[in-house]
DNA sequence: ATGGTCAACGTGCCGG
DNA sequence: CCGGCACGTTGACCAT
């Protein structure tokens, strides 16, 4: 009998890496559901088992021989293979097949875990430029919202200045007319002995 | 125990 | 139709 693990490995291969019940749809071919196999050091470091695919002469299909092995284990990648990919990333964010293949065989990954990493790369990438747009975002608003507020308080300001002869808002254009603004509208309004006011622009 | 990270996956969309 | 990509998701691994 099997341990625990083994048996859980079981449901992890029925049910492909994530557990994922995939929904109906197309499925890709060439993508199977278990393209890579993993197995942990003593020290618990992952050893891509490709590595040893790439040396193996083994002819039948490694895939189905790992699906026996057991759940595959999260690779880690090396220093050197991020890094390099890394560099990649800076000089192009997306690769063409030619450079994918390149960079595979430089870092003795397969093709599809370049491309995987690209793919989570770029991802990585827009979140964290998300999160940078979001915060600039904040920003602007927290500083409209000051500049609103600073405005707002100079209106009420000028609304309590008492509009009168002596106030700088009531200019006399004549013996009988005089400029002032309506405290209660802001609009600049032309008074005439008389009564007859004129209102002459809105300030609002 | 738990939350974060990340390789790997399934699916849908789009352009050639 | 096919390949490539974005997006959302999963689970192994790791730090705390």
């Amino acid at each position: 009998m099997e341990d625990a693990e083994e048996c859980i490995t079981g449901l992890c291969l029925g049910l492909g890496m994530g557990g994922y019940v995939p929904k109906k749809g197309k499925q890709k071919e060439n993508r199977p559901v278990l393209d890579l196999a993993f197995e942990l050091c003593p020290k618990g470091e992952a050893i891509n088992l490709n590595h040893d695919k790439v040396e193996s002469t083994d002819s039948d299909n490694s895939n189905t021989n790992n699906n026996n092995k057991g759940c595959r284990k999260k690779l880690r990648l090396s220093k050197d293979q991020s890094s390099m990919l890394e560099n990649s990333f800076k000089l192009h964010t997306t690769l063409n097949p030619v450079q994918k293949q390149a960079l595979a065989d430089q870092l003795n990954l397969t093709t599809r875990q370049v491309e995987v990493w690209f793919q989570n790369r770029r991802a990585r990438t827009k979140l964290k430029q998300t999160e940078v747009d979001r915060e600039w975002l904040k920003k602007q608003c927290q500083n409209l919202s000051d500049e609103n507020k600073r405005l707002k308080k100079e209106l009420q300001e000028l609304r309590a200045l008492k509009v009168g002869p002596s106030s700088p808002l009531c200019i006399q254009l004549s013996k009988t007319a005089t400029l002032t603004m309506c405290s209660s509208c802001d609009k600049l309004v032309k008074l005439n002995e008389g009564n007859n006011n004129i209102g002459l622009e809105g300030t609002n």
